[in-house]
DNA sequence: GCCGTTTTCGGCCCGACTGTTTTCAGTCG
């Protein structure tokens, strides 16, 4: 699987890297368009496109001669010729800059073409000195909406998103896991915490002889530049430029190193606070008696935890909010897993904005043994899905028919509507009533007033027919700040009518984060923890919404899709 | 560049918002 999912990604990442760099060029927009799209249906597709044949390929959709001509290319060559050709033209830097938001093709390309501007570092010297000024189209807004949208870029500091570091942790942890003499090897880190963000990824293995898997680790293909190389501490830099530690410890260790290198380093202070009351001294190596300095215990993070009259804390706990004293007072939340997920309540296919037909999207949830799904796809005002009433409806019979072959699975219908400024959403109720389940989503006007929002998450949330309320902050990690709006205001509202607060999966949004869910459970909200697929391969995304809800201290109760199907549609109905 | 119970051309995702203009270009969802 991960495998598959990175040759898919690689083709995704070339062709969506050529439909940027023609927008610069101001190549046709259509053509631009049809590189996007094939590139978003080559990423959710579902077989891996490098062992497809001609035909195959261009089964996917949005894939025609050429592009299936280019992919084969790449498999082929390892390069496309033509976008070597456009890379040689555009610098790498001018494309970057369109990741500053409200930063786009246009005014990237006037910003190279007149300045020369190739970086987003010369972008902000430029700006400083002034030297914006006087080019058509850029105004003092302008300046400062890309200063603001550069400081969001830099706050994520290097971070890499929570799947990037997932799927380059699973690719290096299987590759060490088979070589000679690894007893064994997972991630720790912030990684195993389900932080949002990762810095470095810490891998760690036990062996008796550190060498092999050292060099096994510098010798690894997505290895740019080794950092550091030691018997116990190997360090490198992927090609991505992302830093990468392996430790190797003896098994005899494993738990005391498992321990200190997931972290956090607060919580580990904690720990290490009680260790020493205790006359005992923890580190990566064991923990110690303070005064003989024999080896206690350090097998097992069990054991560890234990010595120190502790239960076995889950990692997204440990960031010293309060865990070693509910783990003292037996108070530990039994948090809610991925297996105890029994559905998705929030998912897009090909009718609108994904890529997947319902049929594979159905396909694939009854694969992952759910028990319901639901398929919510955008309601009309957002325009861009020219979405109406006759498609709604039609789509509705085509779940039904899809029903019939899978018995253990129940087939919700939903729509994910969206807010307008006034709280209001697309249909009226008596439309609304028809469907099993409404998400009720942000998707404009994201800078109205903190008081005005306020209102129009609270009138949503007083609207009997909507259940959850989608990414309920609807910030973009790295991209868009979350609104503006009293929280512990929106979270009574939820808890008093009935609606669920969205915890969505997507790691561009993880969203409500940890934080806010720990506010949130205050007010005994309940939450649905959802994908947001756009594609089969975007179901996989539960993980990180699960994770984020440890995070947030949440038991499975309090997650109305780890419920049996009655209790749900119990909850769904709000009252009426 | 893709696609076709419109089939080899001529459409394609469209409306709103923002900041810049003085009638509109660029960006976003």
């Amino acid at each position: 699987m991960g495998n598959m999912a990175r040759r898919n990604d690689e083709v995704e990442a070339l062709l969506q890297e050529y439909a940027d760099l023609l927008s610069i060029t101001g190549g046709d927009a259509f053509k631009v368009r049809a590189y996007e799209r094939a590139a978003r249906a080559v990423g959710g597709h579902h077989e891996d496109v490098s062992t497809l044949d001609a035909k195959r390929l261009r089964a996917v959709p949005g894939v025609g001669r050429s592009i299936a001509d280019k992919v084969a290319e790449y498999f082929r060559t390892g390069t496309i010729r033509s976008l070597e050709e456009v890379r040689a033209r555009i610098p790498a830097g001018v494309r970057e800059l369109m990741a500053i938001p409200t930063l786009g093709p246009r005014k990237a390309a006037l910003l190279y073409h007149d300045l020369g501007i190739s970086s987003v570092e010369e972008l902000v010297d430029a700006i400083h000195e002034e030297r914006l000024r006087d080019l058509k189209g850029f105004g003092p807004k302008t300046e400062e909406n890309i200063l603001h949208g550069v400081a969001l870029l830099r706050q994520a500091g290097g971070r890499v998103p929570l799947d990037d570091a997932w799927e380059l942790a699973a690719e290096i942890v299987a590759e060490l896991s088979g070589v000679s003499g690894c007893l064994r090897c997972v991630h720790a880190g912030s990684l195993r915490r389900f932080r949002e963000t990762i810095g470095d990824l810490d891998i760690l293995a036990a062996a008796d002889d550190s060498a092999p898997l050292m060099d096994a680790f510098t010798r690894l293909p997505l290895v740019a530049e080794v950092i550091a190389r030691g018997a116990k501490k190997t360090s490198v830099r992927t090609t991505k430029g992302f830093q990468v530690d392996l430790r190797v410890v003896p098994v005899q260790a494993w738990g005391a190193a498992l321990q200190y290198f997931t972290g956090s380093k607060e919580h580990n202070v904690r720990i290490r606070e009680r260790a020493v009351h205790a006359g005992l001294k923890l580190s990566e190596y064991g923990l110690f008696d303070a005064e003989s300095g024999e080896l206690v215990v350090s097998e097992t993070e069990e054991e560890v935890y234990a010595r120190l009259g502790l239960p076995w804390i889950p990692p997204p706990l440990r960031e010293d909010r309060g865990e070693v004293e509910a783990a003292l007072r037996g108070e530990l939340p039994e948090l809610v897993t991925e297996e105890d997920i029994r559905g998705d309540l929030h998912t897009h296919t090909d009718l609108t904005d994904g890529v997947s037909t319902l049929e594979d999207m159905v396909g694939a949830a009854a694969g992952r043994g759910h028990e319901y799904f639901a398929v919510t796809d955008h309601a009309p005002n957002l325009p861009m899905v020219r979405m109406s009433d006759e498609k709604m409806l039609a789509q509705r019979e085509r779940l039904r028919a899809v029903a019939g072959e899978y018995p253990a699975l129940t087939l919700l219908h939903g729509t994910e509507l969206n807010i307008d400024p006034e709280g209001e959403v697309d249909w009226p109720e008596d439309f609304l009533a028809t469907f099993d389940v409404c998400v009720a989503s942000i998707h404009s006007h994201f800078t109205l007033s903190g008081k005005d929002t306020t209102r129009r998450l609270l009138r949503a949330c007083e609207n009997p027919c909507v259940n959850i309320i989608g990414h309920p902050t609807t910030r973009l990690l790295g991209r868009r700040d979350a609104i503006d709006a009293d929280l512990g205001e929106v979270f009574r509202a939820c808890a008093r009518t009935g609606t669920a607060l969205e915890i969505n999966s997507a790691p561009d949004r993880l969203d409500l984060r940890d934080e806010d869910i720990l506010h949130a459970r205050r007010y005994g909200v309940k939450f649905a923890i959802n994908t947001d697929a756009h594609s089969v391969r975007s179901l996989d995304v539960l993980r990180y919404g699960v994770g984020t809800a440890q995070r947030g201290w949440l038991t499975a109760d309090e997650v109305i899709n780890t419920w049996p199907l009655g209790r749900l549609r119990e909850f769904l109905r709000k009252g009426r």
